[in-house]
DNA sequence: TCGAATGGTCAAGCTGCTTGACTACCTTTG
DNA sequence: CAAAGGTAGTCAAGCAGCTTGACCATTCGA
């Protein structure tokens, strides 16, 4: 496989993830949530099963624990996450999502389906699930590093 | 297709376009082109075939004139850009690629060219190359958003 | 030809990240 | 079970990259 062919992949997939990235974002926004940045959805795909530490969220995003935690400020400043004691540890502190937390996750989630659905649209179905199927193959496990 | 299978396409597509930014930045700076960042990258596709005008290049990263003509400053201070009057234009400034400018993107393409073939370990030719042909038909026109 | 639009830069300010230093708590080890 | 080192988190200061606002030079259009 040729250089140019490796560009020509990789455009794509950049261009195909930054318009993601926006449209999530101005989904999310345009439904009421105001003042969310892509970076905040990052942590939420982090927080939201049971909560997380600081720590781990850092590690998660790619980031310190310093920049992480500034962020869960800001989360906290807007009604999205509280901080609670941490069940076992405490030195620590676990973050989880308030009820505005888990709405705009399922806002951002259906922002996604929107626009997902669109790509059904141009390539059919089948298409987008073996999309899913070999992106999720070649994805890394690391740590989703959301700024370049 | 339900929201969640979208969500999983979506945190696929930005974990591996977050990992190629991050392999193909890291490994042009391992072969010696100290200094830059993904953003330079973007903006060498917009120069790359005949150079562009800063307000081109603002477009095409999607970002103010001023902060294009800040990161043309940079590209010429490390010697990767150099400007131009235009040849029609004498209010405009052709920005261009130096000799190093196209050896970063030469160094560029050989790194997203091992990523990708890392990928056809994984997944095989045959499947590689139907990724980059549904992502292309899926990818927009427009500005390229290498930040979120 | 003259007013409006465009290309570019300078200057100031903001935001999000980093490094460095510190406290509180946990864990390991003799 | 005490001391030493490691870990979770925050505070503080600094920096890099972006934004808005103002401005000049040149070009376009009525």
């Amino acid at each position: 496989m040729h250089n140019s062919e490796a560009m020509a992949l990789s455009a794509a997939l950049l261009a195909v993830a930054g318009e993601l990235t926006q449209r999530i974002n101005a989904g999310v926004v345009a439904r009421g949530f105001e003042g969310v940045r892509p970076a905040h959805g990052f942590a939420f795909t982090r927080l939201a099963p049971d909560g997380a530490t600081v720590t781990e969220l850092a590690v998660h995003l790619g980031v310190t624990k310093q920049a992480a935690s500034q962020l869960v400020d800001d989360l906290v400043r807007k009604g999205f996450a509280e901080r609670r004691p941490h069940p076992v540890d405490a030195r620590a502190r676990l973050v989880v999502l308030t009820e505005r937390g888990w709405a705009c996750t399922r806002a951002a989630e259906e922002v996604a389906g929107e626009v997902v659905q669109e790509w059904v649209g141009v390539i059919g179905e089948g298409e987008v699930r073996a999309l899913r199927d070999r992106l999720g193959r070649i994805a890394p496990y690391g740590p989703i590093r959301p700024a370049w």
